[in-house]
RNA sequence: GGCCCGUUGGUCAAGGGGUUAAGACACCGCCCUUUCACGGCGGUAACGCGGGUUCGAAUCCCGCACGGGUCACCA
């Protein structure tokens, strides 16, 4: 490849960063990092009606927050800035006009209504329904008529007729052949004058030097219309490629409606998930390094990314894989940086005071690192530690059942009476104290500590034992001890 | 419905004419741990269907089925 690696990243700011967005994005990253080129970040915000305000920083936000820096957006600009479209209405101008001068485009002055109309026919006769070409050969008399009864034409890109097909050399799947008759001549300009998306991002990529296309499969059927504009300039096309969409559960394409699953990677910063698993999870939903390692550092992504490993299937998004990703890096992660992740989840929850102090915090710290090998996420850690912010626990299920063997009030009475003789309230002390209470009463492994466990936690399940009811102190050990000592079988 | 893309276990996936058809997640079992978790070991489970081509097809070709995408003055 002698051409510079270009490739860019262009949402339209009509929402937050979706997941599939994040993913094409990622895919761009990698590929340009990986030949050495520059990734671009553009706005396609042609559609102003469409447009939400600060979507635009909220999508460059989490992108940072993924870690995906860029070489030229709109926030450093570049050398072929500007790098949002609606900045470069003027730029497009011309080029709407070369095309109309040399009648490759013309002026439609058919209605919505009339539209909709001529597609109810259609649909009616059992036709695909598709733009007739009413307007394609009007004379300037014809033009002129309409304009006088204030009609505002769009400008409507002119198929060419002796052109059976158009091929698409895609990276990832090879060769794709559209039927011109299939392609209405579409509308590269509204009336008000604003070009439509695949009119700018034509112009947009070829002035940019965009090498490389690489979106969504959503866009495949978008490609002969581009396509079709590069002949029309006589511009050499860039390389398309099509990646697979992220599916939900039900395999469908993600909508932004669905709420059975998080869409957006605002929802997964804000659960707690950390930014290098979800883009280490969403590197392998399509791609395969064709290898049996699965965590991988960036650096490594960017050197074995490549898009011929990228699979043409859609893939499911799989947030089990996800949560065991992220467990993988919280293991392995600073349990300062964990125990910032959780606060503000326990503020959340009323599980930590806003004032905090900072031997709360020494305390959490200890708490997040008993919990630090099974936590999934972070909010995950308000309901995997809420029993050490209750001052009461109910005894139920499995617990339930352990505390009513006939040996527990013995137990509970002797691992007390130990606990008392401790000097300090810490785990090596208080592992000495279930050892006592073992020769004491002759209980011993599941017997002893699955009763003390239940008693204490409330749970059968949960973090190493003594260093968990070091962190929930004497005074609140010793009321469990006392009331699971006295339950009704 | 037209066009386009796809189809290996529940999910992600390797494998691209001859394999006992990898691996990971999830699930189950066993081991380790005086408990729990982590970890280790093992197990259940897949080439959509039908025709070809071939000595031989999960792999190549054609149909069908199914799934998805797209058919805007949205991107």
């Amino acid at each position: 490849m002698t051409q510079e690696v270009r490739v860019r990243f262009a949402p339209s700011p009509t929402g937050h960063l979706h997941i599939g967005g994040a993913r094409q994005a990622l895919f761009n990253y990698l590929f340009a990092r990986h030949h050495n080129g520059k990734f671009i970040v553009r706005i396609e915000d042609t559609d102003q009606a469409r447009n939400i305000e600060d979507a635009t920083d909220k999508l460059m936000q989490s992108l940072k927050w993924l870690g995906l820096d860029w070489d030229e957006s709109i926030e450093n600009g570049g050398p072929y800035a500007p790098y949002r479209s609606s900045e470069r209405f003027g730029i497009y101008e011309k080029y709407l006009k070369q095309l109309i001068e040399e009648k490759k485009a013309y002026y439609c002055y058919m209605t919505t209504e009339e539209l909709e109309a001529e597609r109810e026919a259609q649909v009616a006769r059992g036709e695909m329904p598709m733009y007739s070409g009413r307007d394609r050969d009007l004379t300037r008399e014809q033009q002129q008529a309409y304009e006088e009864q204030g009609i505002q034409p769009v400008v409507r890109f002119r198929v060419p007729d002796d052109e059976d097909s158009v091929v698409i050399d895609d990276v990832i799947r090879g060769e794709v052949s559209f039927d011109t008759d299939g392609i209405g001549d579409f509308v590269i300009a509204r009336s008000d004058g604003v070009p439509t998306y695949n009119f700018a991002v034509v112009i947009d990529d070829y002035l940019m030097k965009i090498s490389h296309v690489i979106r969504g499969e959503e866009h495949l059927s978008n490609a002969p219309r581009q396509a079709l504009l590069y002949n029309a300039y006589g511009l050499e096309q860039p390389r398309f490629a099509h990646a697979p969409l992220i599916l939900n559960e039900d395999r469908q394409k993600m909508s932004k409606r669905d709420e059975t699953i998080m869409q957006f990677v605002e929802q997964y910063r804000d659960s707690g998930y950390l930014p290098e698993a979800l883009l280490n999870f969403l590197a392998l939903l399509g791609w395969s390094p064709g290898s049996e390692e699965e965590i991988f550092t960036m650096d490594e992504l960017i050197e074995k990314f490549s898009l011929d490993r990228v699979s043409k299937a859609p893939a499911v998004f799989d947030k089990d894989k996800l949560a065991w990703v992220n467990n993988r890096y919280m293991k392995d992660a600073d349990p300062e940086r964990l125990t910032d992740l959780v606060i503000p989840h326990l503020q959340k929850a009323d599980q930590l005071d806003e004032n905090y102090t900072n031997e709360d915090r020494e305390w959490l710290k200890k708490l997040v690192e008993i919990y630090q090998e099974q936590m999934h996420y972070a909010e995950e850690f308000v309901e995997l530690t809420s029993l050490f912010f209750q001052s009461t626990i109910s005894y139920e299920g499995d617990a339930r059942t352990v505390l009513s063997d006939d040996h527990v009030p013995e137990v509970m009475a002797s691992f007390s009476e130990q606990l008392n003789n401790v000097e300090t309230f810490e785990a090596p002390e208080i592992k000495k104290a279930i050892k006592a209470t073992q020769k004491e009463t002759g209980h011993k492994g599941k017997q002893l500590f699955m009763p003390i466990r239940a008693a204490v936690t409330g749970q059968t399940h949960g973090p190493e034992l003594p260093q968990a009811i070091a962190l929930l102190g004497k005074e609140t050990v010793q009321a469990r001890l006392e009331e699971a000592r006295h339950l009704e079988k």
